[in-house]
DNA sequence: CAACTTTCGACCACATTGGTCAATGAATTT
DNA sequence: AAATTCATTGACCAATGTGGTCGAAAGTTG
């Protein structure tokens, strides 16, 4: 492990996304480490030469995920922004920063979270909690409901915002799909996305 | 194929739940025969003696699906409704009813529109973008446009609805994982649906 | 009985798996 | 220069899994 964390950066940035796309997309159990080497550029023998075995490399890459999600997006966001939907927003943009800078972790740990075909160590199952616990705490915690409309639910506007910001993100990446990440003006989404926000706030704030 | 037309109706459905199932989590070139057949609890040479290969198989399943999707939801969708909030309505109820009788089928259709690891022959690629088509039509075709707001954005407000109502799926499949579908009392989630569309319809409708 | 249709699972050649290791080249130390 | 250590490779391994076949058994029909 300290094998591979002082290697050059470069090269570990190889690494690390070739994996991270590898079990991404396949899980933990479809992964092959073949394809990861294959695809990262490097002999076999290497990637056993730095982490001891399968499990090993996927455990290392959770930890590395969590930590680079929590402290490059979840701590970033401002919780004492009570108004929920100006707390979204800052987050969407928090986290699209975060993305750029590091394309496939979201994805890997999105599928880690929903297909859990391997149970964590101690450790990072506690970790793995605390980024769930934060996620809530990011949308549920310290805002100011009086904002919402006083003849809707707010619990259920909550969640139809959510949805909404939620669809917009998974629109514009189909959208977006093939197009490299660089080289590509962003401007004009954000400008879309903040007139879906403007909606939303005229249609379930009070005026 | 006309041999597994031929076949005891509930044999039928396992062999196609079993093989959709397994398309649909692994994806064409991941699924596997022998675990296909193991749980149909058929032997391999059956798959087989029914079905050329497994390409063949996979294009039955598609052609199957597609009609059902057809035959069972969208043609079912009252599309002279004008009201896009009331014929989304109609059109879960529909689905939903769809979905009872067939669960498998929608999850393997929508593995396939994601993914298409396998080129379809052209009547298959027909019918499928014919699909397409319609569920195209089922939302933006002969919508009464003049029920919004003037104050938003139509398409805008139209995809905010959308996302709101796949939302509320999504998270109700979520909270329903693992459930039983039959043997379940459906009528508090409709009553739960129903009222996130009163909102939609207070937030994006004019009053 | 014979003729025919279903059904099975052992079996095939082949591909892929996670993981090893002897060999080799590159640095570094002596 | 010699010796030693480190980094790197890919051929290789046993094990498992692949799509697909086939001979034989079991059922069915006449």
């Amino acid at each position: 492990m300290e094998k591979f964390e002082s290697l050059d950066p470069d090269k570990q940035k190889k690494i690390l996304d070739s994996a991270l796309m590898e079990f991404a997309e396949k899980g933990y159990g479809q992964a092959s480490t073949n394809r990861i080497v294959k695809q990262a550029g490097i002999g076999k023998g290497m990637l056993f030469y730095y982490f001891k075995n399968k499990k090993d490399l996927y455990e290392y890459l959770i930890e590395y995920s969590l930590n680079f999600i929590i402290d490059s997006y979840l701590s970033l966001v401002d919780k004492n922004e009570a108004d929920f939907i100006k707390r979204l927003k800052g987050a969407c943009q928090i986290k699209m920063k975060a993305q750029m800078e590091n394309e496939h972790v979201f994805n890997f740990m999105g599928t880690v979270m929903l297909t859990k075909d391997l149970d964590l160590p101690p450790h990072l199952q506690k970790r793995y909690e605390q980024l769930q616990q934060q996620g809530y705490e990011l949308l549920y915690e310290g805002i100011d409901k009086t904002l919402f409309r006083k003849d809707v639910d707010v619990d259920k506007a909550f969640n139809l915002i959510r949805w909404g910001v939620d669809g917009y993100q998974q629109d514009l990446l189909q959208r977006l799909q093939g197009k490299k990440m660089t080289e590509l003006d962003f401007d004009p989404y954000w400008d879309e996305f903040y007139a879906y926000i403007e909606i939303l706030k005229k249609s379930f704030y009070t005026t």
